[in-house]
DNA sequence: CTCTGTGAAAACATTCACAGCG
DNA sequence: CGCTGTGAATGTTTTCACAGAG
Protein backbone atom coordinates (compact mmCIF):
# COMPACT_ATOMS: atom_id res chain seq x y z
CA UNK A 1 0.00 0.00 0.00
CA UNK A 2 1.49 3.04 -1.21
CA UNK A 3 1.50 6.25 0.86
CA UNK A 4 -1.08 8.17 0.12
CA UNK A 5 -0.17 11.99 -0.27
CA UNK A 6 -2.37 14.74 1.50
CA UNK A 7 -3.90 17.74 0.12
CA UNK A 8 -3.00 20.81 1.79
CA UNK A 9 -6.04 22.49 3.63
CA UNK A 10 -6.08 25.33 1.81
CA UNK A 11 -5.55 23.49 -1.87
CA UNK A 12 -8.97 21.71 -0.99
CA UNK A 13 -10.63 24.96 -0.30
CA UNK A 14 -9.77 26.02 -3.48
CA UNK A 15 -10.49 22.73 -5.18
CA UNK A 16 -14.23 23.71 -5.04
CA UNK A 17 -14.05 26.99 -6.91
CA UNK A 18 -11.84 25.27 -9.57
CA UNK A 19 -14.48 22.67 -10.17
CA UNK A 20 -17.07 25.90 -10.24
CA UNK A 21 -15.04 27.86 -12.45
CA UNK A 22 -14.22 24.81 -14.91
CA UNK A 23 -17.91 23.87 -14.81
CA UNK A 24 -18.61 26.61 -16.04
CA UNK A 25 -16.70 26.98 -18.56
CA UNK A 26 -17.10 23.63 -19.71
CA UNK A 27 -21.14 24.62 -20.44
CA UNK A 28 -20.01 27.91 -22.29
CA UNK A 29 -17.77 25.41 -24.87
CA UNK A 30 -14.70 25.71 -24.00
CA UNK A 31 -12.20 22.99 -24.08
CA UNK A 32 -9.00 23.76 -22.78
CA UNK A 33 -7.82 26.11 -20.77
CA UNK A 34 -4.30 27.24 -19.31
CA UNK A 35 -2.96 27.87 -15.82
CA UNK A 36 -3.04 31.78 -15.82
CA UNK A 37 -6.29 31.45 -17.56
CA UNK A 38 -7.95 29.81 -14.64
CA UNK A 39 -5.79 32.23 -12.51
CA UNK A 40 -7.01 35.05 -13.82
CA UNK A 41 -10.89 34.16 -13.32
CA UNK A 42 -10.02 33.00 -9.49
CA UNK A 43 -7.77 35.50 -8.52
CA UNK A 44 -4.66 33.20 -8.14
CA UNK A 45 -1.67 33.16 -9.64
CA UNK A 46 -0.75 30.31 -12.39
CA UNK A 47 2.10 28.43 -10.51
CA UNK A 48 -0.68 28.09 -7.67
CA UNK A 49 -3.13 26.78 -10.31
CA UNK A 50 -0.42 24.56 -11.63
CA UNK A 51 0.12 23.21 -7.93
CA UNK A 52 -3.01 22.79 -6.92
CA UNK A 53 -3.93 20.92 -10.22
CA UNK A 54 -0.96 18.77 -10.14
CA UNK A 55 -2.98 17.35 -7.18
CA UNK A 56 -5.48 15.63 -9.40
CA UNK A 57 -2.80 14.07 -11.82
CA UNK A 58 -0.70 14.65 -14.85
CA UNK A 59 -3.21 16.12 -16.36
CA UNK A 60 -2.04 19.39 -18.34
CA UNK A 61 -0.33 19.89 -22.07
CA UNK A 62 2.48 21.52 -22.28
CA UNK A 63 2.12 24.41 -24.96
CA UNK A 64 -1.81 24.04 -24.65
CA UNK A 65 -3.03 23.73 -20.89
CA UNK A 66 -5.45 21.91 -19.75
CA UNK A 67 -8.23 19.62 -20.83
CA UNK A 68 -11.23 20.99 -18.95
CA UNK A 69 -13.77 17.81 -19.16
CA UNK A 70 -10.82 15.57 -17.85
CA UNK A 71 -10.01 17.96 -15.35
CA UNK A 72 -13.84 18.14 -14.36
CA UNK A 73 -13.85 14.04 -14.11
CA UNK A 74 -10.36 14.28 -11.84
CA UNK A 75 -12.03 17.24 -9.31
CA UNK A 76 -15.32 15.59 -9.25
CA UNK A 77 -13.47 12.12 -8.50
CA UNK A 78 -11.21 13.43 -5.81
CA UNK A 79 -13.92 15.39 -4.35
CA UNK A 80 -16.17 12.59 -3.45
CA UNK A 81 -18.69 14.57 -6.70
CA UNK A 82 -18.65 11.07 -8.83
CA UNK A 83 -21.33 9.26 -6.16
CA UNK A 84 -24.65 10.46 -4.89
CA UNK A 85 -25.07 12.30 -1.64
CA UNK A 86 -28.42 12.04 -0.42
CA UNK A 87 -29.20 14.89 2.47
CA UNK A 88 -31.95 16.13 4.51
CA UNK A 89 -33.07 19.44 6.12
CA UNK A 90 -33.10 20.03 10.01
CA UNK A 91 -35.01 23.35 10.55
CA UNK A 92 -37.95 24.40 8.43
CA UNK A 93 -37.93 28.31 9.45
CA UNK A 94 -36.01 30.81 7.04
CA UNK A 95 -33.09 29.41 6.29
CA UNK A 96 -34.28 25.98 6.35
CA UNK A 97 -36.95 26.87 3.48
CA UNK A 98 -34.39 28.72 1.34
CA UNK A 99 -31.98 25.82 1.45
CA UNK A 100 -34.90 23.09 0.57
CA UNK A 101 -35.77 25.21 -2.33
CA UNK A 102 -32.29 25.93 -3.65
CA UNK A 103 -32.14 23.97 -6.43
CA UNK A 104 -28.75 24.61 -7.40
CA UNK A 105 -27.72 21.46 -4.75
CA UNK A 106 -29.60 19.17 -6.86
CA UNK A 107 -28.11 19.96 -9.75
CA UNK A 108 -24.91 20.09 -8.88
CA UNK A 109 -25.77 15.84 -7.14
CA UNK A 110 -26.80 16.80 -3.63
CA UNK A 111 -30.53 15.58 -3.17
CA UNK A 112 -32.47 16.99 -0.56
CA UNK A 113 -34.78 13.95 0.10
CA UNK A 114 -36.31 15.05 3.66
CA UNK A 115 -37.23 18.20 6.25
CA UNK A 116 -37.53 17.84 9.74
CA UNK A 117 -38.96 20.48 12.18
CA UNK A 118 -38.89 20.08 16.27
CA UNK A 119 -42.18 22.07 15.83
CA UNK A 120 -45.63 20.13 15.51
CA UNK A 121 -47.35 22.94 13.72
CA UNK A 122 -44.61 23.05 10.94
CA UNK A 123 -44.53 19.07 10.82
CA UNK A 124 -46.57 17.93 7.76
CA UNK A 125 -46.13 21.27 5.68
CA UNK A 126 -45.08 21.35 2.27
CA UNK A 127 -41.53 22.62 1.25
CA UNK A 128 -40.08 22.75 -1.80
CA UNK A 129 -42.22 19.60 -2.91
CA UNK A 130 -41.47 17.92 0.30
CA UNK A 131 -43.45 17.31 3.30
CA UNK A 132 -42.10 18.40 6.94
CA UNK A 133 -41.79 15.54 9.05
CA UNK A 134 -41.72 15.40 12.82
CA UNK A 135 -37.93 14.62 14.64
CA UNK A 136 -39.15 11.60 15.94
CA UNK A 137 -38.87 10.28 11.97
CA UNK A 138 -35.30 11.03 11.60
CA UNK A 139 -33.80 7.61 12.52
CA UNK A 140 -36.23 5.96 10.43
CA UNK A 141 -36.22 8.33 7.58
CA UNK A 142 -32.57 8.75 7.67
CA UNK A 143 -32.42 4.93 7.17
CA UNK A 144 -34.76 4.49 4.89
CA UNK A 145 -33.91 6.98 2.73
CA UNK A 146 -30.18 6.16 3.10
CA UNK A 147 -29.47 9.91 3.84
CA UNK A 148 -25.49 10.43 4.40
CA UNK A 149 -25.38 13.90 4.66
CA UNK A 150 -27.44 16.28 7.33
CA UNK A 151 -27.96 19.76 7.46
CA UNK A 152 -28.59 21.78 10.49
CA UNK A 153 -30.99 24.84 9.98
CA UNK A 154 -32.10 25.34 13.68
CA UNK A 155 -31.96 27.44 16.57
CA UNK A 156 -27.92 27.47 17.92
CA UNK A 157 -29.96 26.19 21.29
CA UNK A 158 -30.41 22.88 19.92
CA UNK A 159 -27.67 22.43 17.23
CA UNK A 160 -25.74 20.04 19.08
CA UNK A 161 -28.76 17.95 20.01
CA UNK A 162 -29.77 18.04 16.24
CA UNK A 163 -26.35 16.99 14.94
CA UNK A 164 -25.96 14.29 17.62
CA UNK A 165 -29.10 12.71 16.42
CA UNK A 166 -28.49 13.20 12.74
CA UNK A 167 -24.53 11.14 13.51
CA UNK A 168 -26.45 8.49 15.90
CA UNK A 169 -29.28 8.41 12.29
CA UNK A 170 -26.53 7.30 10.58
CA UNK A 171 -25.28 10.85 8.38
CA UNK A 172 -21.68 10.50 7.36
CA UNK A 173 -21.08 14.79 7.30
CA UNK A 174 -22.98 17.85 8.62
CA UNK A 175 -23.60 21.44 7.13
CA UNK A 176 -24.27 23.68 10.00
CA UNK A 177 -25.90 26.98 10.09
CA UNK A 178 -26.37 27.57 13.93
CA UNK A 179 -24.03 30.14 15.01
CA UNK A 180 -21.60 28.08 17.04
CA UNK A 181 -19.39 25.13 16.94
CA UNK A 182 -20.63 21.21 16.88
CA UNK A 183 -18.80 18.82 17.79
CA UNK A 184 -18.71 15.53 16.22
CA UNK A 185 -16.69 12.40 16.81
CA UNK A 186 -14.27 11.47 14.65
CA UNK A 187 -14.58 9.97 10.91
CA UNK A 188 -17.70 12.30 10.51
CA UNK A 189 -17.34 15.12 8.53
CA UNK A 190 -18.35 19.07 9.70
CA UNK A 191 -18.40 22.40 7.78
CA UNK A 192 -20.18 25.51 9.30
CA UNK A 193 -21.01 28.59 7.69
CA UNK A 194 -22.19 31.40 9.84
CA UNK A 195 -23.78 34.70 8.09
CA UNK A 196 -23.03 36.66 10.85
CA UNK A 197 -19.69 35.74 11.17
CA UNK A 198 -19.22 36.26 7.35
CA UNK A 199 -20.77 40.09 7.80
CA UNK A 200 -18.31 40.77 10.35
CA UNK A 201 -15.24 39.63 8.20
CA UNK A 202 -16.93 42.45 5.51
CA UNK A 203 -16.94 44.60 8.49
CA UNK A 204 -13.34 44.10 9.11
CA UNK A 205 -12.00 44.25 5.33
CA UNK A 206 -14.22 47.42 5.20
CA UNK A 207 -12.96 49.14 8.28
CA UNK A 208 -9.42 48.19 8.30
CA UNK A 209 -9.60 49.64 4.56
CA UNK A 210 -7.38 46.34 3.23
CA UNK A 211 -9.08 43.34 2.60
CA UNK A 212 -8.08 39.78 3.79
CA UNK A 213 -9.85 38.32 0.51
CA UNK A 214 -11.20 35.08 1.03
CA UNK A 215 -11.98 33.12 -1.54
CA UNK A 216 -14.50 30.12 -0.18
CA UNK A 217 -17.00 31.13 1.91
CA UNK A 218 -17.42 28.77 4.81
CA UNK A 219 -15.24 26.74 7.48
CA UNK A 220 -14.31 23.47 7.99
CA UNK A 221 -14.70 22.94 12.32
CA UNK A 222 -10.98 22.00 14.01
CA UNK A 223 -11.42 18.13 14.70
CA UNK A 224 -12.68 17.64 17.91
CA UNK A 225 -9.19 16.10 19.07
CA UNK A 226 -6.10 15.26 17.38
CA UNK A 227 -6.75 15.68 13.21
CA UNK A 228 -5.18 14.66 10.16
CA UNK A 229 -5.20 15.75 6.84
CA UNK A 230 -7.03 14.19 4.23
CA UNK A 231 -5.48 12.21 1.32
CA UNK A 232 -6.75 11.19 -1.91
CA UNK B 1 2.30 57.65 12.11
CA UNK B 2 3.42 53.96 13.09
CA UNK B 3 3.52 51.37 10.44
CA UNK B 4 0.03 49.42 11.70
CA UNK B 5 1.17 45.71 11.90
CA UNK B 6 -0.72 43.56 9.59
CA UNK B 7 -3.38 40.57 11.12
CA UNK B 8 -2.59 37.33 9.51
CA UNK B 9 -5.23 35.96 7.31
CA UNK B 10 -6.17 33.00 9.59
CA UNK B 11 -5.62 34.94 12.36
CA UNK B 12 -8.79 37.42 11.13
CA UNK B 13 -10.84 34.69 10.25
CA UNK B 14 -10.36 33.56 13.84
CA UNK B 15 -11.09 36.20 15.37
CA UNK B 16 -14.96 36.16 14.76
CA UNK B 17 -14.97 32.98 16.07
CA UNK B 18 -13.66 34.07 19.63
CA UNK B 19 -15.91 37.03 19.88
CA UNK B 20 -19.07 34.77 18.85
CA UNK B 21 -17.22 32.34 21.96
CA UNK B 22 -16.90 35.01 24.21
CA UNK B 23 -19.70 37.18 23.67
CA UNK B 24 -21.72 33.71 24.67
CA UNK B 25 -19.84 33.56 27.64
CA UNK B 26 -20.31 37.12 28.58
CA UNK B 27 -24.29 36.36 28.08
CA UNK B 28 -23.94 33.87 30.81
CA UNK B 29 -22.22 35.94 33.30
CA UNK B 30 -18.69 34.07 32.83
CA UNK B 31 -16.52 36.97 33.44
CA UNK B 32 -12.47 35.63 32.75
CA UNK B 33 -11.63 32.15 30.54
CA UNK B 34 -7.98 31.43 30.21
CA UNK B 35 -6.75 30.89 26.36
CA UNK B 36 -6.82 27.02 27.38
CA UNK B 37 -10.43 26.87 28.08
CA UNK B 38 -11.28 29.71 25.41
CA UNK B 39 -9.58 26.98 23.14
CA UNK B 40 -11.21 24.22 24.14
CA UNK B 41 -14.19 25.52 22.96
CA UNK B 42 -13.01 26.54 19.72
CA UNK B 43 -10.87 22.98 19.34
CA UNK B 44 -7.60 25.73 19.05
CA UNK B 45 -4.29 25.21 21.18
CA UNK B 46 -3.98 27.65 24.30
CA UNK B 47 -0.58 29.13 22.48
CA UNK B 48 -3.26 29.50 19.57
CA UNK B 49 -5.67 31.63 21.41
CA UNK B 50 -2.72 33.37 22.92
CA UNK B 51 -1.28 34.93 20.05
CA UNK B 52 -4.38 35.58 18.58
CA UNK B 53 -5.65 37.53 21.38
CA UNK B 54 -1.81 39.21 21.80
CA UNK B 55 -3.41 41.42 18.31
CA UNK B 56 -5.92 42.88 20.77
CA UNK B 57 -2.93 43.81 22.82
CA UNK B 58 -1.93 42.95 26.43
CA UNK B 59 -5.13 42.41 27.86
CA UNK B 60 -4.48 38.63 29.68
CA UNK B 61 -3.83 38.77 33.80
CA UNK B 62 -0.99 36.63 34.32
CA UNK B 63 -2.16 33.91 36.63
CA UNK B 64 -5.93 34.83 35.97
CA UNK B 65 -6.97 35.12 32.44
CA UNK B 66 -8.45 37.48 30.49
CA UNK B 67 -11.03 39.92 31.35
CA UNK B 68 -13.99 39.17 28.68
CA UNK B 69 -15.50 42.04 28.80
CA UNK B 70 -12.44 43.76 27.72
CA UNK B 71 -12.06 41.10 25.43
CA UNK B 72 -15.12 41.35 23.45
CA UNK B 73 -14.49 45.58 23.58
CA UNK B 74 -11.09 45.46 21.94
CA UNK B 75 -12.50 42.39 19.42
CA UNK B 76 -14.92 45.03 18.68
CA UNK B 77 -12.78 47.84 18.04
CA UNK B 78 -10.64 45.30 15.56
CA UNK B 79 -13.10 44.17 13.76
CA UNK B 80 -15.20 47.50 13.35
CA UNK B 81 -18.00 46.22 14.99
CA UNK B 82 -18.07 49.27 16.98
CA UNK B 83 -19.97 51.09 14.48
CA UNK B 84 -23.22 50.74 12.63
CA UNK B 85 -23.43 48.87 9.71
CA UNK B 86 -26.54 49.57 7.58
CA UNK B 87 -27.02 47.04 5.29
CA UNK B 88 -29.32 46.20 1.87
CA UNK B 89 -29.99 42.99 0.24
CA UNK B 90 -30.20 42.67 -3.38
CA UNK B 91 -32.75 39.92 -4.56
CA UNK B 92 -35.75 38.38 -2.48
CA UNK B 93 -36.07 35.18 -4.02
CA UNK B 94 -35.37 32.58 -1.27
CA UNK B 95 -32.16 33.25 -0.13
CA UNK B 96 -32.44 37.37 0.22
CA UNK B 97 -35.79 36.50 1.95
CA UNK B 98 -34.30 34.41 4.67
CA UNK B 99 -31.59 36.78 5.24
CA UNK B 100 -33.93 39.78 5.38
CA UNK B 101 -35.83 37.79 8.36
CA UNK B 102 -32.69 36.84 10.27
CA UNK B 103 -32.97 38.46 13.46
CA UNK B 104 -29.38 37.54 14.58
CA UNK B 105 -28.17 40.24 12.10
CA UNK B 106 -29.97 42.98 13.67
CA UNK B 107 -29.12 41.67 17.22
CA UNK B 108 -25.30 41.91 16.31
CA UNK B 109 -25.26 45.40 15.01
CA UNK B 110 -26.08 44.40 11.25
CA UNK B 111 -29.59 46.67 10.12
CA UNK B 112 -30.87 45.38 7.13
CA UNK B 113 -32.56 48.55 5.81
CA UNK B 114 -33.68 48.02 2.42
CA UNK B 115 -34.63 45.25 -0.41
CA UNK B 116 -34.65 45.16 -3.42
CA UNK B 117 -35.92 43.16 -6.89
CA UNK B 118 -35.70 43.57 -10.62
CA UNK B 119 -38.49 41.74 -10.49
CA UNK B 120 -41.45 44.22 -10.79
CA UNK B 121 -44.21 41.22 -9.59
CA UNK B 122 -41.91 41.13 -6.60
CA UNK B 123 -41.26 44.63 -5.98
CA UNK B 124 -43.95 46.29 -3.50
CA UNK B 125 -44.47 42.84 -1.80
CA UNK B 126 -43.87 42.84 2.12
CA UNK B 127 -40.80 40.87 3.49
CA UNK B 128 -39.94 40.76 7.23
CA UNK B 129 -41.17 44.25 7.51
CA UNK B 130 -39.48 45.94 4.53
CA UNK B 131 -41.26 46.86 1.02
CA UNK B 132 -39.26 45.51 -1.87
CA UNK B 133 -38.30 48.26 -4.07
CA UNK B 134 -37.52 48.22 -7.44
CA UNK B 135 -34.02 48.36 -8.64
CA UNK B 136 -34.47 51.74 -10.39
CA UNK B 137 -34.11 52.75 -6.67
CA UNK B 138 -31.15 51.42 -5.23
CA UNK B 139 -29.19 54.48 -5.48
CA UNK B 140 -31.20 57.13 -4.17
CA UNK B 141 -31.70 54.42 -1.40
CA UNK B 142 -28.40 53.50 -0.75
CA UNK B 143 -27.38 57.12 -0.04
CA UNK B 144 -30.82 58.46 1.50
CA UNK B 145 -30.38 55.45 4.36
CA UNK B 146 -26.92 55.71 4.47
CA UNK B 147 -26.42 52.06 3.53
CA UNK B 148 -22.83 51.15 3.63
CA UNK B 149 -22.95 47.34 2.45
CA UNK B 150 -24.97 45.50 0.01
CA UNK B 151 -25.70 41.85 0.05
CA UNK B 152 -26.08 39.92 -3.29
CA UNK B 153 -28.77 36.99 -3.37
CA UNK B 154 -29.55 37.61 -7.03
CA UNK B 155 -29.01 34.34 -9.91
CA UNK B 156 -25.18 33.97 -10.85
CA UNK B 157 -26.24 35.56 -14.33
CA UNK B 158 -26.60 39.23 -12.77
CA UNK B 159 -24.62 38.70 -9.81
CA UNK B 160 -21.53 40.86 -11.30
CA UNK B 161 -24.16 43.50 -12.32
CA UNK B 162 -25.91 43.83 -9.38
CA UNK B 163 -21.98 44.43 -7.13
CA UNK B 164 -21.20 47.04 -9.60
CA UNK B 165 -24.18 48.64 -9.44
CA UNK B 166 -23.76 48.86 -5.08
CA UNK B 167 -20.74 50.03 -5.56
CA UNK B 168 -21.59 53.01 -8.04
CA UNK B 169 -24.28 53.49 -5.56
CA UNK B 170 -21.64 53.86 -2.67
CA UNK B 171 -21.59 51.20 -0.51
CA UNK B 172 -18.15 49.69 0.90
CA UNK B 173 -18.54 46.05 0.56
CA UNK B 174 -20.39 43.21 -0.94
CA UNK B 175 -21.37 39.91 0.72
CA UNK B 176 -22.46 37.55 -2.16
CA UNK B 177 -24.20 34.39 -2.32
CA UNK B 178 -24.27 33.81 -5.48
CA UNK B 179 -21.84 31.24 -7.07
CA UNK B 180 -19.61 32.89 -9.21
CA UNK B 181 -16.39 35.04 -8.14
CA UNK B 182 -17.34 39.03 -8.26
CA UNK B 183 -14.72 41.53 -9.06
CA UNK B 184 -14.47 45.13 -7.15
CA UNK B 185 -12.33 47.88 -6.87
CA UNK B 186 -9.60 48.17 -4.83
CA UNK B 187 -11.07 49.38 -1.60
CA UNK B 188 -14.39 47.74 -1.53
CA UNK B 189 -14.76 44.28 0.61
CA UNK B 190 -15.89 41.27 -0.72
CA UNK B 191 -16.30 38.19 1.19
CA UNK B 192 -18.31 35.15 -0.64
CA UNK B 193 -20.97 32.25 0.57
CA UNK B 194 -21.18 29.77 -1.64
CA UNK B 195 -23.89 26.70 -0.24
CA UNK B 196 -22.54 24.48 -2.96
CA UNK B 197 -19.57 24.68 -2.22
CA UNK B 198 -20.06 24.50 1.22
CA UNK B 199 -22.11 20.84 0.64
CA UNK B 200 -18.89 20.00 -1.40
CA UNK B 201 -16.30 20.67 1.38
CA UNK B 202 -18.61 18.47 3.23
CA UNK B 203 -18.61 15.93 0.61
CA UNK B 204 -14.84 16.19 0.35
CA UNK B 205 -14.15 15.18 4.23
CA UNK B 206 -17.01 13.01 3.97
CA UNK B 207 -15.48 11.12 0.61
CA UNK B 208 -11.89 11.00 1.75
CA UNK B 209 -12.94 9.58 5.36
CA UNK B 210 -11.05 12.27 7.06
CA UNK B 211 -12.08 15.96 7.93
CA UNK B 212 -10.21 19.33 6.80
CA UNK B 213 -11.73 21.08 9.55
CA UNK B 214 -11.74 24.57 8.53
CA UNK B 215 -13.95 26.78 11.55
CA UNK B 216 -15.06 29.21 9.91
CA UNK B 217 -18.18 29.23 7.25
CA UNK B 218 -17.23 31.63 4.24
CA UNK B 219 -13.98 32.99 2.23
CA UNK B 220 -13.36 36.00 0.95
CA UNK B 221 -12.82 36.24 -2.73
CA UNK B 222 -9.21 37.00 -3.79
CA UNK B 223 -8.54 40.75 -4.85
CA UNK B 224 -9.27 41.34 -8.54
CA UNK B 225 -5.27 42.28 -8.86
CA UNK B 226 -2.37 41.62 -6.68
CA UNK B 227 -3.44 43.16 -3.75
CA UNK B 228 -4.67 41.55 0.02
CA UNK B 229 -8.33 39.78 0.14
CA UNK B 230 -10.94 40.19 2.40
CA UNK B 231 -12.59 36.91 4.90
CA UNK B 232 -15.48 36.28 7.20
C1' DC C 1 7.23 30.24 -28.34
C1' DT C 2 3.71 28.64 -24.99
C1' DC C 3 2.66 26.31 -21.18
C1' DT C 4 3.24 22.42 -17.72
C1' DG C 5 5.46 20.20 -13.67
C1' DT C 6 8.47 20.70 -10.00
C1' DG C 7 12.44 21.20 -7.06
C1' DA C 8 14.43 24.96 -4.32
C1' DA C 9 13.73 29.32 -1.92
C1' DA C 10 10.94 32.46 0.44
C1' DA C 11 7.05 33.73 3.08
C1' DC C 12 3.89 32.61 6.38
C1' DA C 13 1.62 30.28 10.30
C1' DT C 14 1.67 27.20 14.26
C1' DT C 15 3.68 25.07 18.10
C1' DC C 16 7.01 24.91 21.65
C1' DA C 17 8.97 26.24 25.74
C1' DC C 18 10.06 29.31 29.04
C1' DA C 19 10.77 33.87 31.45
C1' DG C 20 8.13 36.58 34.32
C1' DC C 21 3.92 38.56 36.48
C1' DG C 22 0.42 38.22 40.13
C1' DC D 1 1.35 27.78 41.36
C1' DG D 2 -1.53 29.23 37.12
C1' DC D 3 -1.47 31.66 33.14
C1' DT D 4 0.14 35.24 29.83
C1' DG D 5 3.29 36.99 26.26
C1' DT D 6 6.76 35.96 23.15
C1' DG D 7 11.11 34.70 20.92
C1' DA D 8 12.93 30.61 18.66
C1' DA D 9 11.97 26.26 16.33
C1' DT D 10 9.13 23.74 13.41
C1' DG D 11 5.91 22.95 9.98
C1' DT D 12 3.21 24.40 6.06
C1' DT D 13 1.95 27.04 1.85
C1' DT D 14 3.18 30.05 -1.74
C1' DT D 15 6.19 31.90 -4.99
C1' DC D 16 10.06 31.58 -7.97
C1' DA D 17 12.42 30.06 -11.77
C1' DC D 18 13.59 26.88 -14.97
C1' DA D 19 14.02 22.36 -17.47
C1' DG D 20 11.57 20.09 -20.87
C1' DA D 21 7.35 18.82 -23.75
C1' DG D 22 4.69 20.05 -27.85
Amino acid sequence: MPEKKPIPRPAARRLSLYLRELSSRLEQGEETVSSKALGRSLGLTDAQVRKDLAICGQLGHPGRGYTISDLVGSLRKIMGRDRDWRVCVVGAGNIGRALVSYDRFRREGFEIVAVFDANPAVAGREVGGLRVQPMRDLSTTVAAERINLGIVAVPRESAQQVADALVAAGVRGILNFAPRRIEVREGIGIVSVDFTVALEQLAFQTATGLDLSFEDGHHADEPTDGDAPTSV
